[in-house]
Parts: structure tokens; sequence; C-alpha cells
DNA sequence: CGGAGTGTCGTACCTGGGTATGAGGCCCGG
DNA sequence: CCGGGCCTCATACCCAGGTACGACACTCCG
């Protein structure tokens, strides 16, 4: 089963030369082209292929735009290709927006041509492949985001009583005093009690503050 | 320059099979070798690698503990290595755990060997790399927490005028009516109003749950 | 022109939530 | 065994916030 693939790129000679490079494996056919991202969203709808190498910056219709449309495609379209971003320097901005467009690559042109080949492969596999610089940035965003708990505000959580830390949490599902009381089995005004240490304590105002600072201090997250 | 690498595994096996496979290569130096996680940041303490090999599962003390300590070292620490993780299969709680941790890479132990010493190459240089099914997850993860605004809930947000969502977000900074109505430029009362159409439109009760629903359509989010 | 949508504000009412104060019981560590 | 957290609850007070109803001005559009 060969992998078939387009490129998208404004530039001949890259079209060319990647070309040339990719039809010398014997698993890899190069089934299109194209020059901007309009002419390659046609390419792509006419010869199906596995993966798109798409350039960022094109005239006509950019990379990144054309992405989208190949990933997100309108209705009765069904032909989902993988779409693996070619850049020739790594400007991030673009990186993170085809990232959430569902792009599963994104290298630099720069890259060893070993390293083009096996990307075609791997994200034909399904599976994806940054640029070592892109990597990085990748993991640095993941980690500043996710530390599970942060640090500033989260420190000062521990001043919280597990009891206060329980109730901060169900203030901030978003439940009234009189739930809360039925959830946890007490009484309103010991809830009120809680409450009251755990505002003193952050020095917050009222609940809606100590929504946010539940949210900003990881003890909950959007989406879960 | 020359790299410095340890290498980190409880098989006596896997680590004579790296040590070889690396130190043939004329920019590689395999500095020291260590059987678990305590011993292994021991000999990084020692030898000063730039590079640490470390494997996930081991006994005494595991990889993720011993990266942590060493990416996160107690005060008077100077000396902090790049870690690359290496597992024999991708179990991926570790995967996030080691990223968390400032991990530089995360490699399958099934991989092709010139991988591993591009790896220790690129991780040296202050790069990152993943093996491509991590990097899938990781990006899937990314796409999912990120796209700018969630679908769900945002959509609801639509039906809010330009003035209710300017609003909902000041309560989402914590503000009172009265401070949101003087930042405003309104009466109090004004304000209230429209708090009371933004919590009729959006099914919501109080400004807490306003506050949630603020975080979890996106409207703000936490560290911004 | 007339109506719909938006933004503004007033008066009036009610209650949930936050504050203050005090107090009893439990358990742990010094 | 005694002091100090922690958890619990009561009584009492007050007000910010939420609700209800009505009103006026402006803009846009059929």
């Amino acid at each position: 089963m060969t992998i078939r693939v387009i490129i998208v790129d404004d530039q001949a000679m890259v079209r060319a030369g990647f070309a040339a490079l990719l039809s010398a494996q014997s698993d890899i056919d190069v089934v299109g082209e194209a020059p901007d991202g309009r002419q390659g969203i046609e390419v792509s709808r006419t010869t199906h292929p596995d993966v798109v190498l798409m350039d960022v910056r094109m005239p006509e219709m950019d990379g990144l735009a054309a992405a989208r449309e190949l990933l997100d495609p309108p209705p009765g379209v069904v032909h989902r290709p993988k779409v693996l971003m070619l850049t020739t320097f790594d400007v991030d901005d673009y990186v993170y927006e085809a990232l959430r467009a569902g792009a599963s690559g994104f290298l630099l042109k720069d890259a060893p041509p070993a390293d083009l080949i096996s990307a075609v492969r791997v994200v034909a596999a399904g599976e994806a492949l940054l640029a070592p610089s892109v990597t990085r940035r990748l993991i640095a965003d993941f980690a500043r985001q996710r530390p599970a708990p942060r640090k500033d505000p989260s420190l000062r959580l521990n001043g919280l009583t597990p009891r206060e830390t329980e109730v901060l949490e169900l203030i901030a599902r978003g439940l009234s005093n009189q739930e809360i009381a039925a959830r946890l089995v007490l009484a309103e005004q010991t809830v009120k009690t809680h409450i009251g240490r755990v505002l003193a304590k952050l020095d917050l105002r009222d609940r809606a503050q100590a929504v946010i600072f539940a949210y900003e201090s990881g003890l909950v997250s959007p989406g879960a």
C-alpha cells in the first residue's frame, strides 16, 4: 500500500525537489501538486491523497487556511487527508494555529531529507511528528499550562484545611450554600463558617472571587 | 565539544547496549551508568552529564521521581542536565508526568538506533524530541484544550449582546456590581439589569455560576 | 413610519450570602 | 492532661445582589 502525497507550495523549485525526493521512495507516490492553498484544496479533493505537504506562506490562500479547510471540511466532503505543515523559518504563531487546526506535523524546510521522508511515513501511519524546536515549545507550553497546581495561589491553598478545600471546590462547581450543606450533610451555618474562613484566608470578598481562585489555582480546571 | 551522557536503567543489558551504541559516536561520551533512580541522581551529581537517559520503570526510585529531582533540584545544586525519558511500551500517564516535570524528550526503546543517537544530540542542543505516538497525543491534547472558544457553551455565548459579554467578563474578574458600574461608567442598576439578562440567557443562578461559565466557555482563561 | 433590539436608568422588594460572636466536641501532640 | 487545631452549630445582623416592572432614547431595518 503506497502512500499518496500531494505537495502544495508556491515555489516550483521546492515542489520539484520534494517530489523527486519522495518519488524515489518505493512506498511513496506523489500524485499531485499545487502552487497555492486554494488550488491545493482542489487537487486534494480530486486526488484524495493520504498526506498533504503544505507550505505555510503562500499567495491566494495561505497554508493555515487551507489546512483548516481540509481538516474540517464542509458537509458532504468525506475525505480527510493528514496535513504536514512546512515552513522555511519557525515563526511559531503559525505552529500553534496549525496544530489547533489538527495538522499532524510541522517541519522546517532545512530538515535533513531523510527526516522529511520518515515524517511522511509517520504521518501516514496516523502518528505525528514535529521539528525539535517546535517540540520544545509545545512541551514548554504544556508544562507551563499544566503543572497540576500552580505555585503562587496554590501555595496559599495549603493554608486551607481539608474541609475548607472541599467546600471551596463545591463553590467552584456552582453550588449554593444549601446545596453544599445537603451534599456534605451539614447545617447551612456550618457551611457559612467554612466559607467565611476560606474567604478570610485567601483574602477574597465573595464566592465569585472564590470560584476565580479555584480556577486560577488549578483546584478545578475548565473542561473537567 | 562532546556530549556527556549517563544511562539510568535497571537492566544491565540495556545499559550496555545503549552505551556501546552511543560511545561509537565521536561526539558522544557515556560518562556514567546507574541501575536505579536514586543512584542515577548520585551519578548525575558527580559526573555532571549534559544528558541523562532515564528509564521510566525502575526499582528503588522510578524514573519519574528521579527526573523531577534532577530537573527541580534542591537549593544549592546548580547542575541541571537534560533528561531524555525511555520506556518499553508507551503508557502515557508517564509521558505527561515526565513532560510536566520538564523532561526534554520521550522515546520508545524500540525506536531505530539512529533515532536514539539523534535524539541525544537534539536534546543536548536544548531542543526536544518525542516518539511519534507521543507527539500525536500531545498535539491532540493541545488542540482539544486550546481551541480558542469551546463550542458548547461558547455558542450560547453568542446569544449575549456585546455589553452583556463585557459585563460577564468583569464578573469573571471578580468585580462587584459597584465596581463594574464605575469601570463602565454606568448606574449600578444598569449593571444589575445586564447581569439579570446574562443569567437568564445562560440559565445561571448567580454570579458565581457566571464565573464558572466564563471559564468553561473560554471567555476568560486561567493564567491570563 | 413603526417595530424590534439594545442600552440606559428608576423604584421597590426579598433573600442568599457574608459577618460577628460564642460555644461544644473531637483528636492529636507536647 | 492540657492546649490547640479542626469541625460543628446557633443566634443575630446587614447588605450586596438578584428579581420584577416600567420607562425613555437610539439605531437599524422592513
